[in-house]
DNA sequence: CGGGCGCTTGATAGGCCTCAACGTAAGTGG
DNA sequence: CCACTTACGTTGAGGCCTATCAAGCGCCCG
């Protein structure tokens, strides 16, 4: 898809597991010992790509294997009888893809790749074997996890209270903060692969009204959201207008010492 | 709160554990053993009694306890600076309170007692120790949590992409189907305390709204919503009109040998 | 008996959807 | 190199769905 060239993507095999997002994440968390970025390596193995708008994981099937998200965007979603679609969640490098599934054996949703992708492929028996092997690291990679559930409630208030310009600059804000503990956006902007029609599917919003309210944000000088790039014009006024609460993303001090 | 004393309670204490609706609900997903009971029996000791209203844990506080919910019901939510609140998840009988926040350390929601509450509270060091002597059973109790989780997506849906009609009546189909599992309704019905009030903080909509949308499916006789009774009068009908999916909820066969 | 709470119903307003047309940019094949 | 295609973005007109405001009813309880 690679929106007018803009989109950034880490090419080429993993020279260190320092590369990985993954850990740079977790880092965030936990400090992260020897042994443990030997395991984190471990799970690195196996790299697979999959092409802009491949769906890799079905609404049904049961998956056998987990992903770490290397490089792009996915989106996991469902879809109504009426054709229209509710996209649940994205997940940016660094994330986990089907972890509930793996632990668990239910595959509810499906999972589509929003850009190219690369991803490492994670094996049931490899992960259970890390978490047995280093339990602080299953403690980082769950609480990772949960944050992102409490990001799917969030994503729930964010459709059932909030108008439609609150719910546009709340989402791109989350997806900003999210993308900075990856160190692929900060307080200036981010690049976004997204379409309207994605932000729409999202948001529970048209996307012809995604266009209008974008335009709005625009003209009273908040954010751009333009050319594949999310530009916060004014970043202090769109966190108040969006009643952005970066408490419970917020994480200063490491989880475990 | 107990809307014309038809709600339900189950009063007194514990005599047996088979009276669990916790015990009631894992049963349909794994045969419990001798030992997990004994285990499970250990859990419901310390039994505390809430008043309807009380909330019961807030938002931001480092709690400390889990709770197995016992009779009464209670609801998860959040507020907005506007005031107006979005209530994410109803808990009923057999559903835990506050696992993810003993896992981790992050409460980000409200809990509140919708009806007087019993509940049994559980220590995070009997929680856990209670899973790593019986593996089996921390399994099904996750898979319990995991099917709550995916409600909270189905929620999202619900609100996102449904009819003000549809989500009414997806909403009663899916308490309904939870209240079943614990032996507290059919696809007659079930008894309900809720206020129009909480349908409309928990489907995004007016109370006003809630209340015509709820004489529109009365009127066409697929369901009733009074006196704290919910009557499915055409329940195929209703079942087609909601899009209700019950694969996901339903679990024929036990999870674990 | 008065007051509060929840339910009910009507009138009005507005947010957001739908339909529709057009612009722009990039990719494709002759 | 240009016509064609496709995808995404932009803008306008009209209308429905749902919110808001407001008033009245019934019931329970102090």
């Amino acid at each position: 898809m690679l929106i007018g060239g803009v989109y950034l993507e880490c090419h080429g095999a993993l020279n260190s597991i320092h590369e990985s997002p993954l850990v740079r994440k977790l880092r965030a968390f936990v400090a992260l010992s020897g042994p443990e970025l030997d395991v984190l390596l471990r799970l690195h193995q196996r790299r697979r790509t999959f092409a802009a708008g491949h769906a890799f994981l079905h609404q049904g099937h049961s998956q056998r294997s987990a992903f770490i998200l290397a490089s792009g965007w996915v989106c996991s979603y469902k879809t109504l009888p009426s054709g229209s679609r509710q996209i649940v969640d994205f997940q940016v490098p660094g994330d986990f893809l089907g972890l509930r599934s793996v632990l668990l054996q239910t595959s509810d949703h499906f999972i589509e790749a929003v850009t190219r992708v690369e991803v490492s492929e994670v094996l049931p028996e490899e992960l259970l074997d890390a978490f047995t092997e280093t339990p602080r690291l299953a403690a980082a990679v769950l609480w990772a996890a949960s944050r992102d559930e409490a990001m799917v409630v969030e994503h729930l208030i964010d459709i059932g209270r909030r108008s439609a310009e609150e719910r546009v600059a709340h989402f791109l804000l989350e997806m900003g903060f999210r993308l900075s503990l990856v160190g692929l956006g900060d307080k200036a902007g981010y690049a976004c692969p997204l379409s309207q029609f994605h932000l729409a599917d999202a948001l529970g919003l048209s996307a012809v009204h995604v266009n209008r309210v974008l335009r709005k944000l625009r003209e009273d000088g908040m954010v751009t959201f333009r050319g594949g790039k999310v530009t916060f014009d004014n970043f202090e006024k769109l966190v108040a207008f969006a009643d952005f609460d970066m408490a419970y993303l917020d994480q200063e001090r490491p989880l475990l010492k």
